[in-house]
DNA sequence: CAAACAAACTAACACTGTTAAGATTCCCTA
DNA sequence: TAGGGAATCTTAACAGTGTTAGTTTGTTTG
């Protein structure tokens, strides 16, 4: 009897390669960059041939696709683990500085789960787009838990897409140094983002 | 006599091969996306061998990095052309929607302005990061226009980049198409955009 | 045990960015 | 006005990329 990890992905010769390549592939990205993440690379790495990640994956977009699911994961881990135990104003606060935090710890996966075609390739893969669209649904009900009336008065469904825009743009300009806290008088970045996040958020 | 149009960028050959390439970069660019943009291509479209854009660019990297700086110009003449003739709230909520609709009509151009390595080569040039930053001071001069007392009340010095924040993900959102104006009961995208930066900078 | 089949390998294709070496062409000065 | 030097462009090549075709290996199943 084999120990199917997760669904159905069963090892053959190598083992789990397609298990591997997600992981040799995350590795590379967040140690070297995107420009380093070349399937020839990833394979060289586990040891396997150039052409058997096309085994697994149909072409390089799909890998990409790929990790970027397993990224989702993590991302919605991340904001979640910040707002365990919160309730109200304090719970979306957390999960705003959870989705900040994972940028940038993982800036370049980051980047990557941003990228246009790899929601392209999850729509024809029939993957709902929804998949990425974790982090969003945690600010839903994080805004459906602490309804912010200043911002909620007339419209209040507008409320989720100007959080979600203004957490969103943070991270990016964050992870592009486009702002850095020393401009503002903070020392550290845990600290710009906490004043800022209850700022915007009213705390 | 020659008249030098700009600096020193004189014309040889080719007649001014530099602003040829430039141009025919952003041609590809905005006609078939990122993917398409290649040294040999932008050469083969001008009718010059694939080496010679090297004569005018160290490599890749710097012939984008010009692209973005002419980007940068466009980018704040849209800003300033929606604020024209306008003052107080309704001149920063030009700005505002001058941003989003550039990166509506320009989504290559603005997905390849925010990337993370232009900035860097910017630095190496000498050239200081502040040249991508005119939409940011442009968004300053709209803040000192229009002071926000419902945010800057306390610490009216992270007005800027809350406000920064805010405009730079919306735009990244709708580009990437990871909102879309349907979901709000909107029909188009210049309506949603009104609505959310006029709500959020309470027009 | 043999057939069937998935998974991996080898070899090749067209393409990429980039460089070296040589050929033009222009400008400036002698 | 002739010529030297520098800027510009071309041809040819290199290493590396994504991807595919054809073949071999190992595993599973009849």
């Amino acid at each position: 009897m084999r120990t199917n990890e997760e669904k159905d992905a069963s090892g053959y010769h190598h083992g789990d390669l397609r298990r591997a390549l997600i992981g040799s592939a995350i590795n590379i990205l967040e140690s070297e960059g995107e420009a380093a993440l070349t399937m020839r690379r990833i394979a060289r790495d586990i040891g396997v041939s150039q052409a058997a990640p096309y085994s697994h994956f149909k072409n390089k977009r799909d890998l990409l696709t790929a990790v970027c699911i397993e990224g989702t994961v993590w991302f919605g881990d991340s904001m979640k683990a910040q707002a365990a135990g919160k309730q109200g104003l304090e719970y979306l606060a957390g999960l705003a500085i959870g989705h900040v935090q994972f940028a940038l710890e993982h800036p370049a996966l980051f980047r990557l789960m941003s990228t246009r075609d790899v929601s392209e390739s999850l729509d024809e893969q029939g993957n709902l787009p929804e998949i990425f669209n974790e982090g969003y649904q945690l600010m839903l009900s994080g805004l459906a838990a602490a309804p912010l009336e200043h911002l909620g008065a007339n419209e209040p469904q507008l409320d989720a897409p100007i959080a979600w825009a203004q957490i969103y743009g943070l991270s990016n300009l964050l992870i592009e140094g486009r702002v850095t806290p020393e401009t503002y008088g903070f020392n550290n970045v845990a600290q710009f983002v906490d004043a800022l996040v209850r700022r915007f958020l009213r705390l």
